[in-house]
DNA sequence: GTTAGCACTCTTGCCCTCTGAGTGCTAAAC
DNA sequence: GTTTAGCACTCAGAGGGCAAGAGTGCTAAC
């Protein structure tokens, strides 16, 4: 049984039917929307080869046909066209993107928001370091005698810092020696090599008997460890509900619970640079995705930090829609985050965060 | 129609049942369960007169009856018991909190998250200046010729900083100079009242010429905005899908849109100084929340920041248990805030936040 | 004032039927 | 050999009717 020219015009009429009315999609359908000329009678014959193939499935023997997760796979793979976006929706992206673009945190959250309301459905935006973090500069600002603020600088242009109190008062001179040896001998250092004799060392050339330097370094280790470093965001998560595929509330209440998890959205695999990634149902890794869609486009995001922007769906998802809207989005994020434009007042674009009680 | 003891009596067991079951209750279950020994004709009659008043409502005329939102609020102001937590319940909400306590972000993002699964409601966490928040002290971070770190203590004990760049080269004296001019006019002021003659009496007074005074200055403002200083949490939004009020995906929809949007939870009232608040139907201000019922408490997390935490569910809740958890919960966050422990290594409790790109 | 009794109401679930969409197969037409 | 008209068949879904059950309100007796 080949895949002739013929069944892959009607495969890809059908799964384009079918993602926009949510309906199984019957012989006749095809037979009078596609410039086929065929009856009926013919594009049944070919539908049920391509269901023998695998391609299509059947609800129930009455009904039309439903692409199979195969089915959309081939689509994606050789049939869809490529979407391009409107002067508008381009308009739109930028728009959510220039406005706040001196935030990373911002950045992500309203990347992920402006997906979401384009595309209708859940998005997440994560923002990681391409390799593990490193320290590079360390600073002790003395308050008073007892309070010290401790600021790291790494090399993901991120800053981080901590109010530390100590009830036993500190000198000035202390504390900058303490900053002095810190900057000497923990820069450019991961979190995983602040290693306890380091950290004894340094407390020996300091003098400290008070554990100011193991107060730093467990804030350094802090800072630097990866969760400290990372984002995520999701946005729109309730979109789920106006989908004819989760009208079911346990099914969307599933789902909603593992976006929602901490953890789930860290574990989504990137699509390489520039690239983006579609993963149809089975294709994903985690169970309460078996029967979902997820289309994501990772880029780089310069000072060792990765991103990654993605959207989740039921199977039947305007995938060439949402790939171009990601991968769209994801080239100008990248361009922003690279300095494309200096905002005013000369403060560093994209390269802040704030630390706070 | 006068209120009796023995409505009362009636109206708290068909309250306390509803809350249970979710199906209207009938007088046949009430004459049964009670201990007030009457028959179920009885208990019709007075079922009638509650209705006249208001108090009980009737799907239809077969149905039993359900709590109005009038019955809700007596049931809540005079007739029902406190409710006691359980030891182990205390001690889950303090391991949630213990862990943590070093962070607001997390203590607050935590505590929504044992509320919400010890209710299974949706829970929401917010920490607000209760005064616009002041500068405290500042200082500028030399890194290199281009690069500077601002760096500001706020009076809420928070740090804020923001990498700036300059393409023209700083001088380290120059900028030591911008910190202390800082320093010397602008703490102890809020973001209103950073005015242009301030800044450009302090360009004028460090001889500025680059911008950099007014970069600071930009930093400062948005430093100490209140969306900046504002934090809130919502935590177990999905819980809502297991109730059966919200089986009704579009009803679902709709409230879960209203609290996943940034600007609802700012506008939720507070209870006052450790007071629990109980928002009933159209007691709330939110179109969205004229079905639902809300609890919340508020506490002092001192240094300027008041805290409220609350719980969103259907009229239908157990408000006795929710206001216990979140009277409780309250209580050990304002300790834990106080700096009630310690933790290890000498840190600032619940004092630091991370500022980052 | 309380309660037993009863007629009445209304929802819910169930079963049945009917309809229509869609199929698969066969045989004829091209 | 391929295409198509025709037809019998299947099955989900909508609609109607029916019975059961829960609950009510009212009346009359206690």
């Amino acid at each position: 049984m080949e895949f002739s020219e013929r069944k892959r015009k009607i495969l890809k009429a059908i799964v384009e039917s079918y993602v926009e009315s949510a309906e199984p999609v019957g012989s006749k359908a095809i037979a009078e929307s596609s410039e086929l000329n065929l009856s009926s009678a013919t594009i049944r014959n070919e539908m049920a080869e391509l269901t023998a193939m695998g391609l299509l499935e059947q609800p129930h023997t009455s009904a039309g046909r439903v692409p199979s997760h195969q089915g959309y796979r081939i689509y994606v793979n050789e049939l869809m066209n490529e979407h391009r976006l409107s002067l508008e929706e381009t308009r739109e992206i930028n728009k959510a993107l220039k406005s706040k673009v001196s935030r990373l945190d911002e950045l992500l959250s309203d990347a992920g928001k402006v997906i979401s309301e384009l595309t209708n459905y859940p998005a997440y935006a994560v923002a990681a370091p391409a390799q593990a973090v490193r320290i590079k500069r360390f600073e002790c600002v003395y308050v008073d005698a007892n309070t010290v603020i401790a600021v790291a600088m790494l090399d993901n242009n991120t800053v981080k810092n901590r109010i530390m109190s100590f009830p036993v008062g500190l000198e000035e001179d202390f504390v900058k020696k303490l900053a002095a040896v810190f900057n000497a001998n923990f820069t450019g250092i991961t979190g995983d090599e602040m290693s306890a004799e380091l950290i004894s060392a340094a407390e020996k050339s300091t003098g400290d008997s008070c554990g100011a330097v193991a107060a730093l370094a467990s804030f350094a280790i802090s800072a630097l460890a990866p969760e400290t470093v990372r984002r995520t965001y999701l946005a729109g998560a309730p979109q789920l509900l106006t989908l004819p595929e989760y009208r079911d509330v346990d099914k969307a209440h599933r789902l909603l619970n593992y976006l929602t998890e901490e953890t789930a959205l860290e574990k989504v695999p990137d699509a390489g640079e520039n690239g983006v990634k579609i993963l149809i149902g089975a294709e994903n890794v985690a169970e309460e995705l078996k029967d979902a869609g997820v289309v994501l486009a990772s880029y780089d995001l310069g000072n060792n930090m990765q991103g990654v922007i993605g959207v989740v769906g039921p199977t039947r998802m305007d995938y060439a829609k949402v790939a171009a809207y990601l991968s769209y989005i994801a080239k100008e994020m990248k361009q922003a985050a690279k300095g494309g434009e200096i905002p005013r007042l000369l403060e560093h674009p994209a390269e802040e965060r704030n630390d706070e009680q």
